[in-house]
RNA sequence: GUGGGCGUAGCUCAGUUGGUUAGAGCGCCAGGUUGUGGUCCUGGAGGUCGGGGGUUCGAGACCCCUCGUUCACCCCA
């Protein structure tokens, strides 16, 4: 046993599944730049103050925090989501609206681990703030919506809720809470806990024992404002013209304090663990000024990219590996001619690996059959003596002597051509 | 934070009611093939059996503690 091993709730993501995290990353960024969004990079920690917004009832804060004093005295925390952050950002630097950007990148959240959730795990995700158009609520989750698509996905559910404007909500918890009090001897010790700090929550309840008490709950489809109505129904119509098939769930609440009207979720019905939401999302209307910046409406998502690749695993798809080299150079000689070549073929925009420490032919012939490259550049005795070097396509075995000076054209035949990297020179 | 399962080689796992020097497959290294990979054959390296304590003549196995991991709850991506 090492001495040392990660922390709990933390991995290491290695090749090949690291090369998968970033082609994923790739298809992100290409779906959402397509519609304008731009990457943004906030801190991995910000001021605790920033993330008590989301919430004094959620678990997130209370319970959930990375929160330690730095040496300056400041009281910070590793941040839980990337929304609070990149509100706080707006409100720091104010730029044009609408603003819509995009991000990548690890949160933090002191739970203990199972299938899909993690103490530092990743997310991908867009914001857009400064509009209260329902129509950018449907670019958002289409946008979620064909991320998985591009991915091959076929298991990916998506549900839509809308939690009315602030009074709306209140009035409705109001009612829940009422209700729930009511029938609260039905209900669970750990809901009747729940319904204390937040009766919404109640909603999320998988024990069946509440189930029938849940069912007759009043929904806050009877709560929204006349407006809040008629954002929801324009954000359904979108979705409906764009035929991105969805369920309205009224009892879809989400974790985080801050939503109001439109709510979201993309479940996975691969995933047969206890975590099938691959990402979420929806409308944060007053956060940004709760930020103490100026009044600002918001939308946007986040993907747990965990999760998503548990459920591609789970459905075979978007196997993606890292790219195969496209010559391996042998060189059994003093090594100087690897050296010199390999160099060259990369400058010249070839994906090029060799052997060290002077290994045998066989023993570098397998490195290079393992390597996935496509060719094996030979140098021997008598390839030294030439100035020149076998090419040996390792998918049909042929093979033949060229000159190292037309190496690069050679392999280009066998390869196709590759642009040249730019050299300051 | 609470509860259950599991910790034996790099990986996946055997290991009888406690009984000699702890095994297999895969992977790795070397050789067969002194200039050629993917197949095959032969050999080799690699383990304080997660850690600590206890019971016993004797513990990988039994007991306690601890750490880690995993699944679930809580909650969430």
């Amino acid at each position: 046993m090492p001495s040392f091993q990660t922390s709990p709730g933390t991995r290491d993501i290695l090749p090949p599944q690291a090369g998968r995290w970033r082609a994923l990353n790739a298809v992100f960024a290409g779906v959402v730049e397509s519609a304008g969004f731009e990457c943004v990079i906030p801190p991995m920690f910000e001021d605790l103050g920033v993330f008590l917004r989301l919430g004094d009832a959620t678990d997130v804060v209370t319970k959930e925090m990375y929160d330690f004093e730095d040496k300056g005295g400041r009281r910070v925390a590793l941040r839980p989501e990337h929304t609070a952050g990149i509100c706080r950002s707006f409100a720091q630097h104010r730029p044009t609206t609408p603003w819509k950007v995009w991000y990548s990148g690890s949160n933090f959240r002191y739970e203990k681990a199972q299938a899909g959730r993690y103490r530092q795990f990743d997310q991908v995700g867009i914001e857009v703030l400064g509009s209260t158009d329902a129509l950018l609520d449907v670019e958002v989750i289409s946008l979620g919506w064909r991320f998985f698509q591009e991915l091959g996905m076929s298991s990916v559910l998506l549900m839509v809720n809308s939690l009315g404007d602030l009074a709306d909500r209140e009035r409705y918890i109001d009612a829940l809470r009422a209700y729930f009090v009511t029938h609260s001897e039905s209900l669970s010790a750990e809901s009747r806990a729940t319904l204390e700090r937040n009766p919404l929550r109640v909603l999320d309840s998988k024990r069946p024992q509440d189930k029938s008490v849940i069912a007759g709950a009043p929904t806050i489809n009877d709560f929204l404002s006349d407006e809040a109505r008629e954002h929801f129904s324009l954000v359904c119509r979108g979705l409906d013209q764009l035929s991105i098939p969805y369920a309205v769930n009224t009892g879809l609440v989400r974790g985080l304090d801050y939503y109001q009207r439109t709510v979201f979720e993309f479940v996975s019905t691969a995933l047969d663990s206890a975590q099938t939401a691959v990402g979420g999302g929806g409308r944060y209307d007053g956060l940004v000024e709760d930020l103490g910046g100026p009044a600002t409406p918001g939308v946007g998502f986040a993907m747990g990219v965990d999760r998503t690749l548990l459920a591609c695993d789970a459905e075979g798809v978007f196997l993606a590996g890292d790219a195969p080299l496209d010559a391996f150079i042998i060189d059994v000689t003093d090594g100087f001619a690897a050296l010199r070549i390999a160099d060259r073929l990369r400058a010249a925009g070839f994906r090029v690996d060799r052997a060290f420490d002077g290994r045998s032919m066989k023993a570098q012939m397998k490195v290079a059959d393992r390597s996935g490259a496509q060719v094996a550049i030979i140098i021997g005795s008598d390839e030294a003596a030439a100035h020149s070097c076998t090419l040996r396509d390792l998918g049909t075995s042929e093979q033949r002597l060229v000159l190292e000076a037309d190496l690069v054209e050679n392999l280009s035949a066998l390869v196709g051509s590759r642009t040249p990297r730019r050299t300051t020179s």
